[in-house]
DNA sequence: CAAATTATTTCATAATATTGCATAAAATAG
DNA sequence: CTATTTTATGCAATATTATGAAATAATTTG
């Protein structure tokens, strides 16, 4: 194995995990623990990672601010896109919001899967900047730097003129009567123009944030056609069952 | 067996395995290794390959991408941007260009300076996240992945309604007459319509590129107020500064 | 056509680089 | 503070690369 191939490997866990750990590259890789370290040091010499004891952490601290959360719900967060993997084929036009599910979700969309990607997201348009087959378009306007997406008018405009077969919402909290709701108006304004821009909405929501709401208004609840969730809780899912929408 | 034949079946195993191994190539060939060696030392020097010890890998994806060309003349770029740095000043609004020396210029800003920037660079306005106190404005549009800026129609729609103290750009060709170049329609495009919606357009340029030329035009080269290089060349820049455009 | 030139390839050998191991130092957790 | 884990260092084993000489093949030239 060349040495080439395991600097691209540990790169790549290190997208999928947010983390590296020696012992378990060791393994991987089939090579000494030194040599792991070897390699990890080179590859934080050249910027690419942080090493830190024991392993490494990635060299950008997305906003989803990895160092605080490491690898709380990620686990959560990959069962979810998992299953919202499974509506996604060639040739679809998708609109993904910003947050960490769907930066999750795009980060595990396979090499050869070939969508057109419209993102209001910052590190979203990043990550699929390493995919060889997706068409990116990214909507303009001032960026939030808590959320790393645009809104504003801007951002609304340039999704109305597209026509998407699904949205991708990732949302905060989610009510049988509340409707979707989040913390920041301009945010829930530009998720309200996702959902009119798309055939199909589905909400990226882990399991924890239904039933709960907060101070602004997305859309009422029955505008989803489906919510994808870690764990079917049949008690907590009732409520969208009886307004007919789907959760899986 | 011509030696044409072995490059062809080397990019064509690259192309199947993503690696080849000297000693696997040595087999296949039934040549020495030194062969195999000097064949692929060939390959990389037309830029075909990668040669890393023990073998070769791909080139990455995209060719010559932002990601390969940043890391090359790093310290030219920071003595750029350091000079650039100086017309830097709170309140204003800063238009950034996409490109590695910009890039550079932003990861340098103080972290107290307070400024709006407007970009189409997406790592840029990455970047800029991690800022405190500058306001970042994204335009829209299609991402170009070689480049990682957005461009088209919705970007330069956007541009046009801003009016920046300072356009930053980051310029692939110089030259007194034929003016300012790129290689490709839509980015010029873009940079011709920053150049319109700023007073004041400095072009961040290292040495080499000054006195070469590409095939699609961005402007004249007194559109230019101000070139920022790394070594001030007097034969080199002496064209500019009979033209009035200021040289640092 | 044959000799001479040139290019290509192999082999032998020396120089370098990588890797794993042993051990000591340092950091961390309890 | 002590036990444990992780890191750093030197060193030996191995693998890879570089170099020059010799052998071979291809090309040119008279």
């Amino acid at each position: 194995m060349l040495k080439e191939e395991r600097l691209d490997y540990i790169l790549k866990k290190l997208q999928t995990d947010n983390k590296v750990l020696q012992t378990e590259l060791s393994n991987d890789l089939q090579v000494s623990e030194d040599t792991v370290r070897r390699d990890l040091e080179s590859l934080a010499q050249s910027g690419l990672l942080i090493k830190v004891r024991g392993g490494a952490i990635p060299h950008s601290p997305h906003p989803y601010s990895f160092k605080e959360r490491i690898g709380i719900h990620e686990d959560d967060k990959r069962t979810i896109a998992g299953k919202a993997l499974s509506f996604l084929h060639d040739g679809q036009t998708i609109i993904m919001d910003g947050g960490t599910s769907t930066y999750t979700l795009v980060k595990m969309f396979p090499a050869n899967l070939r969508l057109t990607v419209i993102t209001n997201s910052v590190p979203i348009a990043m990550q699929l900047m390493e995919h060889p087959s997706t068409e990116v378009i990214l909507t303009g306007g001032r960026v939030f730097k808590n959320s790393q997406v645009t809104s504003g008018l801007d951002t609304i405009r340039m999704l109305e003129k597209f026509r998407a077969d699904i949205c991708f919402l990732g949302v905060c909290s989610l009510h049988p009567t509340a409707g979707i709701t989040g913390i920041d108006l301009g945010e829930t304004e530009v998720k309200y123009s996702m959902i009119r821009s798309a055939s199909r909405v589905m909400a990226l929501a882990t399991i924890d944030k239904m039933g709960t709401a907060e101070p602004f208004k997305v859309c009422d609840i029955t505008e989803l056609d489906t919510i994808i969730t870690d764990r079917v809780n049949e008690e907590v899912i009732q409520p969208y069952l009886n307004l007919g929408i789907k959760v899986i």
